[in-house]
DNA sequence: AGCCAGGCCCTCC
DNA sequence: GGAGGGCCTGGC
């Protein structure tokens, strides 16, 4: 099956791999990775997108992928309203068509959660060990993410066990609250960014910087803005020196700058980062993603 | 060896 | 309200 992006700028890989959700693997010029329970594996055809899905359809697939990519989204009007000066104008040239992907929100919790004082390597093989250990198999040698009741019983003991560390409370604590329905997840969608961030809050091991990934990648709330160590760093970089600012006031400084889609700003400066300071632990390059999946687990054994 | 990583919680001021 | 220490584990 097809899924066309003509006259969109659309960048597949740094979509894929700007560290904004931890299961697709490149293998050659093929990326598969798991989406809403599906296998998927996908490559780019000319102005489009050719993909497979295990098990559902194909075509049942299309208009969730449309979604899931957000292909139907004006980005470039999203590029005029954050173009507030030349540093993330340059940004934008060098990654145009990273695009911001609309993930379920679930996993969204558990990975961020996952990749407090992490990096992407680590993290994506913490994610896999706990779907492989605790999530339902789909095929293929995949897992889904754990159900909140799979991770609440699993327990913090055995998320240790698999390397999550001090995460491993966090999870189980999340877990649980969802589990018995103390948080509705699925009704932050509906409220407003305030509203749905003071809610994630509530949940043991969710700080501003979790939150903020969560209300950006998943609940749709496109003035998040997640300020982590290496967004600091860019912010104080290109605007606002070596003082020291608490970083919930960063965050709010560049919600303000940036306007209704500082979000996309956000995910631009973190992807510049890389590079700008780079050599840096966690900065990702596309040989150490081949490097670290060159071999599936279920070709191994 | 020691520091820090896509942080957060808790304590103390 | 914010500064500082502690926390699992792994890489350099």
């Amino acid at each position: 099956m097809r899924l066309s992006f003509q006259g969109q700028p659309f960048d597949l890989h740094t979509t894929l791999f700007s560290g904004q959700n931890f299961r697709w693997r490149k293998i050659c010029e093929r990326y598969t990775g798991v989406v809403f329970g599906n296998v998927l594996d996908v490559r780019l055809d000319g102005g489009g997108l050719a993909y497979t899905s295990y098990p559902h359809l194909d075509s049942i697939m299309l208009p969730l992928l449309r979604d899931y990519f957000s292909l139907d989204f004006d980005i470039d009007a999203v590029y005029d309203s954050i173009s507030k000066d030349n540093h993330i104008r340059v940004a934008i040239e060098r990654y145009r068509g990273m695009r911001i992907l609309r993930q379920d929100l679930w996993e969204t919790v558990v990975s961020f959660l996952c990749a407090q004082a992490s990096n992407v390597p680590r993290i994506t093989k913490n994610v896999e060990d706990m779907c492989e250990s605790f999530g339902s198999e789909i095929g293929l040698g995949r897992h889904n993410y754990p159900t909140p009741e799979q991770l609440a019983s699993a327990g913090e003991n055995a998320l240790r066990e698999i390397g999550l560390g001090y995460r491993a409370k966090f999870l189980v604590d999340t877990a649980r609250c969802v589990a018995d329905s103390e948080i509705q997840l699925t009704q932050l969608r509906t409220a407003s960014y305030d509203d749905a961030l003071a809610s994630l809050l509530m949940l043991n091991g969710v700080g501003d910087k979790v939150a903020n990934c969560i209300l950006l990648f998943a609940l749709d709330k496109p003035s998040a803005f997640p300020v982590d160590t290496w967004i600091q760093k860019m912010l104080q970089q290109w605007y606002l020196g070596q003082k020291k600012t608490g970083l919930k006031r960063m965050r709010m400084w560049a919600q303000d700058y940036f306007g209704q889609h500082a979000g996309y700003a956000n995910q631009y400066i973190f992807h510049s980062s890389r590079s700008f300071f780079g050599g840096c632990r966690g900065a990702v390059t596309t040989t150490k993603i081949k490097h670290n999946f060159s071999a599936p687990k279920h070709e191994r054994n």
